[in-house]
DNA sequence: TTACTTGCAAACGTTTTGCACGATT
DNA sequence: AATCGTGCAAAACGTTTGCAAGTAA
């Protein structure tokens, strides 16, 4: 999904389409790597420099509402946001850059299924995360 | 692991065995859902009175540099500790009481392989949490 | 006795809220 | 014109740090 189609979708909902909104979602939406608030104040504000912390708080709410962003958790912390996964997809996570790829990974139906006969529970929802090191930091630097 | 290594497992590393230690090891150890340092606070004082909240937060930050503990990340937050898991273990947590189970999925090496050539990342490490409703609440309610 | 541990108070960084002004529809 | 969105300031919240007194070894 584009930066474009994300303020569509932001319109479609009833919200307003603002200078501040539009640097928030290019911000994030073309990012490679996960960025919280901060982040996202900080290089948001290149292009639009009246930009408040605030508002980049309240936009990311309202974009995680609407599905088009998600939470990233890393040992580190969990506060940064990456555009959304598509049905059942992934996250590949770079342990050196930061950089994030999806993946998808429905053949993990067989293992739920096993697993809710095994203990009794019904599995409804399913998190899964690589961390590992990509191939350009594989190529850059010995680990 | 039972509170009781744990404690030994303080002592073989060096840290002294105390009150307010004890009270934070045994209301983790003995809890069947995630607790946050203020949950556990709150609990470990009916075992140790004088406890400061301060001294919840050390503990815990030693108890996770030593593996006996481990954060447990949810959409609503990422505060939580249970007892760590043994070796290849993910979790499985009641989307309704909170309590958490511990399952192996060892089934999983062969995706992270083929994950590796898709994306030719070399994976290093995995997150997997299930979420669900266990058979309790099952029984108790309806969803 | 010595070094580690504790609780309190204060500091800190992040996130949220109140509010009047400004902008989109 | 009406409503929604904004930035600022301040508040709230969870967590960390400094320190003097207390305690385990």
């Amino acid at each position: 999904m584009s930066a474009q189609s994300w303020l569509t979708h932001l319109q479609t909902n009833g919200y307003r389409l603002t200078g501040a909104r539009r640097a928030v979602i290019s911000t994030i939406a073309t990012s490679t790597r996960p960025l919280s608030p901060a982040e996202v104040y900080e290089a948001a504000r290149a292009e639009y420099p009246g930009l408040g912390l605030v508002t980049v708080y309240r936009t990311i709410e309202k974009l995680e509402k609407l599905g088009l962003i998600q939470r990233v958790h890393k040992p580190q912390g969990c506060q940064a946001f990456i555009t959304a996964a598509n049905g059942h997809q992934h996250l590949l996570l770079c342990q050196i850059c930061g950089s994030t790829l999806l993946f998808s990974g429905d053949e993990m139906e067989q293992l739920y299924q096993d697993i809710a006969e095994q203990t009794g529970y019904i599995v409804r929802d399913h998190w899964l995360q690589l961390f590992g090191i990509c191939s350009q930091c594989l190529e850059g630097q010995h680990v």
